[in-house]
DNA sequence: TGAAATTTACCGAACGGTAAGAAAGATTGT
DNA sequence: ACAATCTTTCTTACCGTTCGGTAAATTTCA
């Protein structure tokens, strides 16, 4: 499509080398901690390279966050075509839980710590254009059928991002069954799985 | 109490006024982005004065880390005090949503990235016992009352963290009203308070 | 032969960390 | 009471390394 091929212009082939060496690397370890040392190794390049098509360390951070939200968008999309609105929330937990799309969460705060005011607004856009508007649409389609309530499109979409950030951080952590006192043996990666995530969202946690 | 005055022993004046300093810049700005120098500058000291309190970077890292749970566990304590179980679950996520405990999400995860084993380890203990085992507690308590139910105590708290981390993320962030399709002038600060989150979190968003 | 792509070799600045000793207050001998 | 001593606390000056970034030359390919 016209519009798709500017909003991401064709890359050299070198430069998404570098950016898919570097995405890994910024999601795991964020903004500092990664050197430009790291991604040349990482990419299999050398310095001047990088710099031939890069001007800078944070033009290839927002490059490579721009990337990210491209990719996780157009998976998003593809799961917002469910028949129901529970179907189409697994699916967008299910995107959103997956490994490579994790730790999102460190991402969107480097973007807001060690960007520049410019390219942040970029970020920003994107974020909206690309996550947060698909689910956003999503919410808001099952508002005006009735299957959701309470909240507007917005705040439900929050809460599900956020709840999908915690559903990962604490699934992966193996350490959380050893030292929590009631839950030993219960808590393993399954039940934080997308399925369970969409059933706390709908219908929350109280008895009676 | 005895007790707490081993866990805790007690710190010289000099020391605590570095950690008290270090805190904020951690906090923000992750561990690899905060320089021994801008810790030095905003605890007006030198560096060797820094080094003669603290081995290397990464010790003084773990107390601050140590600090900061101690700090917010004593809240979440009193927090868990309430008559009933909403009433603590209200009280624990206005602590949890409190400014000076915000980004709590990027603590959690420079701890698990620049930190090694042994350390990594305390610091790990230390979360579940002063932050994640208070709040498992009241949740405990609400499932043998019958006021929450359908998941054990660890999930609920895993749930409860995360939602407190995007409430904060997405309530201070006035930008996001600007991009929301279908929230505008709906999404203001208020409405992401503890209140809010605590609904949310026993009567999930199902309409009908 | 000329433009695009990539390299070797290097730069100043900032990084985490330290050696050596000066202040400062408490402790001691007389 | 008073100076000498000792221990704790803190400073000036510096170290080797790594950081982000670049000048200039070379390879590649059309």
């Amino acid at each position: 499509m016209m519009h798709e091929q500017l909003l991401q212009p064709t890359q050299a082939p070198t430069a998404v080398k570098i950016i898919e060496a570097a995405l890994p690397l910024f999601m795991k370890r964020g903004y500092t901690a990664v050197s430009i040392t790291d991604v040349i190794k990482a990419a299999e390049i050398t310095k001047p390279t990088l710099y031939y098509y890069f001007s800078d360390k944070e033009e290839l951070f927002v490059q490579v966050g721009l990337h990210l939200m491209l990719m996780m968008g157009s998976q998003l999309q593809e799961a917002a075509q469910g028949d129901s609105t529970a179907e189409r929330l697994t699916s967008l937990a299910r995107v959103l839980l997956a490994e490579r799309n994790a730790d999102m969460r460190l991402m969107r705060h480097e973007m807001f710590e060690h960007v520049g005011p410019a390219n942040r607004d970029l970020l920003v856009r994107a974020f909206y254009a690309h996550l947060f508007g698909p689910i956003e649409a999503v919410m808001a389609e099952g508002l005006a059928q009735g299957v959701l309530a309470r909240y507007p499109a917005g705040i439900l979409t929050a809460m599900f991002l956020g709840m999908s950030d915690s559903f990962h951080e604490f699934g992966q952590q193996a350490r959380l069954a050893q030292w929590s006192i009631a839950t030993v043996g219960h808590f393993a990666n399954p039940m934080l799985g997308a399925e369970t995530m969409v059933d706390l969202f709908l219908h929350g946690v109280r008895g009676g």
